[in-house]
DNA sequence: CTATGGATTCGCT
DNA sequence: GCGAATCCATAGA
């Protein structure tokens, strides 16, 4: 693959990916303001084989980023108002995928903010995630781990801290796959 | 073509 | 704790 220190890590098992990127820091520069967050929460999503995934039943339109290459993000509308964005992992055409379900500020707080319209709780949320860093729909397919894209992927610390695994969130089906992952802060 | 419901968030009670 | 807001892919006629 490429010689992103993540791509490794993304091409292989989504479940793994999801524990990777876990601690990692996603940066955008939508609209040259700089964002940044470090992820503490996300949630693995299978190809077709998983009922809960956009990816089962095949690509279609709105899913077609989940089958590129491991790195590219794939942005969909929830519940006609938010956006929420996900990491592709796996070889290209697997389409499983990691939903950024939330991540801590770490630059860029006050234009997260000012997105927002609050000063706190500003990542803590899939499409409150999305917001602070300014991703929409017209950032679908992007490569994550180009150098000079306006969202990116980079590494985070070396040990960021302790994972659980929980359920998924939000779901109907194939509720019972602990794919949920929450980095838990240490004091 | 029309109908349906979702990987959510916010505000009010 | 509960329900509204609001878009569009997908399923069914």
């Amino acid at each position: 693959m490429g010689d992103h220190p993540l791509a490794r890590a993304l091409g292989g098992g989504v479940v793994e990916a999801a524990r990777l990127l876990l601690g990692r820091r996603v940066r955008s520069e939508v609209g040259g303001l700089p964002t940044e967050v470090i992820l503490t929460e996300v949630e693995a999503y299978g190809g077709a084989d998983d009922p809960a995934s956009h990816a089962f039943g095949g690509p279609g339109r709105r899913n077609a980023a989940m089958f590129g290459p491991a790195g590219t993000l794939y942005v969909y509308r929830s519940y006609g108002i938010h956006w929420c964005a996900n990491v592709v992992t796996g070889p290209p055409g697997e389409g499983s995928a990691v939903l950024l379900r939330g991540g801590v500020p770490t630059a860029g707080t006050e234009t997260m903010a000012a997105r927002r319209g609050r000063t706190d709780h500003l990542a803590d949320g899939p499409g409150k995630l999305a917001a602070a860093l300014g991703i929409g729909g017209e950032h679908d397919g992007l490569d994550l781990l180009g150098e000079e894209g306006p969202v990116r992927l980079l590494p985070g610390p070396a040990s960021p801290g302790e994972i659980r695994s929980t359920a998924r969130v939000g779901i109907s089906r194939a509720v019972e796959r602990p794919w949920r992952f929450v980095l838990l802060v240490r004091d």
